[in-house]
DNA sequence: CTGCGGATCGCCT
DNA sequence: GGCGATCCGCAGA
């Protein structure tokens, strides 16, 4: 049993993914991430993306690839990027939303280890097609939140975009800054 | 029906 | 810093 890791972190309730994606996004920085009860990751990095957006999938309307970023706040997105990488979104907001966050880095609260870059979170976590559009609660992923933050957090413009760079909608925690991409 | 391009990564120079 | 890998939904014809 590693819920050490859990002292002074409490379960997300279900309106946590009812809010903005900006607002999500930030306060996932920070929490703690478990698909299994075994292997515990802090959530360093993400972004947020939405309807009205240019740079997000959803951006011209529900469409066949992109439709489990319009369901319910607490859904995941996962596609599949340059036919090589998996991308885990987090979605936000109510059913028809089209927002969600994507889940950039992660550190490995075992080793200490630093899981940069959204392909790669994809890897570790063992995230694929087959989690696209389920819930995180059918998954039985579990998210812990801090009850005290004792780090900063930091806003960036989002990395591999080409439109939609005036938005700081990066999140990272600051102490962890230059080991993260640059924004 | 066809061609394009993407919320990336790792290896090469 | 540049490029190739490798998939597939969608825009355009």
């Amino acid at each position: 049993m590693k819920k050490v890791f859990l002292k002074g972190f409490v379960k997300i309730n279900d309106n946590f993914f009812i809010r903005t994606p900006c607002e999500v996004a930030r306060d996932l920085i920070g929490c703690i991430i478990s698909l299994d009860e075994k292997r515990f990751f802090e959530i360093l990095e993400t972004e947020a993306y939405s309807e009205n957006d240019p740079a997000s999938h959803s951006y011209k309307g529900l469409k066949n690839r992109n439709k489990s970023m319009f369901l319910k706040g607490g859904s995941l997105y996962v596609y599949l990027i340059y036919g090589v990488h998996y991308c885990l979104n987090i979605v936000t907001g109510k059913e028809g939303r089209g927002e969600a966050v994507l889940i950039r880095s992660l550190r490995d609260l075992d080793s200490n280890e630093l899981i940069v870059g959204p392909g790669k979170v994809c890897k570790y976590l063992g995230i694929n097609r087959k989690h696209d559009g389920k819930s995180l609660e059918e998954l039985k992923i579990r998210i812990y939140k801090p009850t005290d933050r004792h780090f900063y957090i930091t806003s960036t413009p989002r990395i591999g975009i080409s439109k939609g760079r005036e938005l700081p909608w990066r999140f990272l925690n600051s102490f962890y800054k230059n080991k993260l991409p640059k924004g």
